[in-house]
DNA sequence: CTTAGCGTACTAGAAGCGTGTGACACTCCG
DNA sequence: CGGAGTGTCACACGCTTCTAGTACGCTAAG
């Protein structure tokens, strides 16, 4: 289905997953009222203990994303549309931020960090302004 | 000096030592032939411990950046700078290149990304920060 | 030779992450 | 009611990474 984990990557497991279902979400993949997977279903399918998956789950609820149903499941917030579309915006945001500040910092020309952008999405359009 | 180091960045205080002092290099603020400052210096001055740094400079000697004068200090190869401009290219664009798939994968327009990008870089046109 | 500074190696502590186990309260459905 | 499914909690364990503490051998200068 829609996840997609990389369990060598230094980021960990359970953040990879608090992004997944933000990004999700925001992309409209799951409206209010549905009902996310469940810890040990995720975890079963991710070959991650479901611990792992519930400690993403917390995090979610605690930026309102979703809410606990005990004993059904965990259902996507009808505040969870606009929130993942902020969250989404921030953190890719911070990730491009950050990369492009310690690339200035690190005293390439502004011509080689062009290009470099320019390598990864120069295909999707022509030209920005100048 | 030419030190800017976050403790609480997710990122290793010495892969940030390591960075920092590939990038100078690469800038041109040492030469071939140039000692580096000493573990205990750098460690006194960024407040880390000296094994701390002499990990940084282990890594830097692995990568031939510089050789180990026992005794004397870390001296500067004479293929530093080449080594450091790969260096940089390839630490930059990673950096960038994993930010930039991640805002694809998020489901974000390139629209949006091409403007998160602009925000960061667009004042920059044409002149660089030096 | 003595001394001060250098890099280096070994060891220990701390923190984060993932896993494992067991138990509990709740809801839905047969 | 009873069972299966759900989220939640507490605890412990192993693993890795990062950092700090300490001591050692080397080199250059006096």
């Amino acid at each position: 289905m829609w996840f997609n984990i990389h369990p060598e990557s230094p980021i960990p497991i359970f953040e990879q997953i608090v992004s997944q279902v933000i990004f999700n979400i925001a992309a409209g993949g799951l409206a209010a009222g549905d009902l996310i997977p469940s810890v040990r279903d995720l975890g079963r399918e991710l070959t991650v203990h479901p611990n792992t998956v519930a400690k993403a789950f917390g995090e979610l609820e605690r930026l309102g994303v979703v809410t606990a149903r005990r004993g059904r499941g965990m259902e996507v917030t009808p505040d969870a549309a606009k929130i993942c579309h902020l969250q989404r915006r921030e953190r890719v945001g911070k990730r491009i931020r950050e990369a492009l500040r310690e690339a200035v910092s690190s005293g390439l020309s502004a011509e080689e960090i062009r290009r470099l952008v320019e390598e990864e999405t120069g295909r999707s359009n022509g030209r920005r302004r100048e």
